[in-house]
DNA sequence: TAACCTGCCAAACGCTTGTTAGGGAAGCAG
DNA sequence: CTGCTTCCCTAACAAGCGTTTGGCAGGTTA
């Protein structure tokens, strides 16, 4: 990586703390460069604008995160292996861009109003044809139970998986992978004890 | 009511919606008041500051929400019933109360730390108590499993519940008390085919 | 040594923000 | 009719915003 790639790399990381932190619109420039060690002017040095700093997380996060997504549903496991795997591969996400996910989280809805950043509303959509896809197909392996709505139980899934982005702090007391196992464990069995 | 308090209600309600949908930051207090048809100058006559606004927006809801939740813990039931009643109450209050909810969840991690709003970081202190003292009983009386690590299960419960006021719209498709059935079922028995 | 590029600072720009002050129309009270 | 209250408008304010411009030190290239 050039040096140069280098330092963008640095800002941009130090930049989603801070739009994580206060939220995009409350972050001005000048945080952002008080948290870098410089001016505010200086920033535009290394980029456009507030929102293309935004963007360039945003999209990097999920061009990250669709890698490993692509691999799992690439692999040919059936539907409780999927989900399992899926699940996983989002608390490493997480783990590994927790500020992003947190971005993401807050500002996504607003952001895909605008043709900048329709492609938040494209991953979305993919997004749920994935993980629907393969709630549909567990439901017809006899996998999962058909008395449930599966849609809700999508969003349901959906939103746990991401929210924990607000009160995961890499390092702490559970790794992802560890997480993912109680959360599996979880939405899979139930938390009541079985009669 | 009296008419002022009414009108009062009726400009808080519009400004809910517009925090709600834009996120409190980036609503500008134009932004209200042409939802609300009037100017920007003219909220001032009915409120000292933006900031105002959004605070009785949150005090009112909480007031409503813990009269609800209260009464839940009052009532002396099982720890399963517990978990049932709080969880469909929520889902009621999700439906009174669709926006003050959103606003929270998006705002509160940065509004506690201002003094003014404290009262969400007692509030919040108060709901954990509520939901892990009711989980832990219900491990003790063996009708929770106890192996499923405790505050991570009451991180994933809470969660879920309140990000559905993100996708929630009343008069929707399910009734507040459906979605909470559902989701009930999700969580205490899981969405796996038993064995 | 001379020319050049890189990375930042200093200072300002036009614009939007939350908020305020004074006024005026409508309705009700005496 | 007169006076008062209610509710909003007009017009402006200072502060803070994202962004731009010009310059300057230090290392690299020739």
């Amino acid at each position: 990586m050039t040096p140069s790639a280098e330092r963008r790399r640095e800002l941009l990381d130090t930049a989603a703390e801070v739009f994580a932190a206060q939220g995009y619109n409350a972050t001005t420039v000048r945080k952002i460069a008080d948290a870098a060690g410089m001016l505010a002017g200086s920033l535009y040095y290394h980029f456009d604008s507030k929102e293309s700093m935004l963007d360039e997380i945003l999209s990097t996060f999920l061009g990250e995160l669709w890698a490993g997504y692509d691999a799992v549903l690439a692999a040919g496991l059936g539907p409780r292996e999927t989900i399992e795997a899926l699940v996983t591969e989002s608390f490493r996400e997480i783990d590994r861009h927790r500020a992003a996910v947190a971005i993401y989280q807050k500002e996504a809805r607003t952001l895909s109003a605008q043709p900048r950043f329709h492609y938040l509303s494209d991953s979305q959509v993919k997004f749920e044809k994935a993980w629907l896809g393969t709630l549909e197909r567990g439901v017809a392996a006899q996998v999962f139970r058909r008395d449930l709505d599966i849609r809700l139980t999508y969003r349901f899934v959906r939103d746990t998986v991401w929210v924990a982005a607000s009160w995961y702090r890499p390092g702490g007391q559970h790794s992802p992978e560890e997480i993912a196992r109680q959360y599996l464990s979880m939405v899979l069995d139930g938390i009541a004890v079985r009669p």
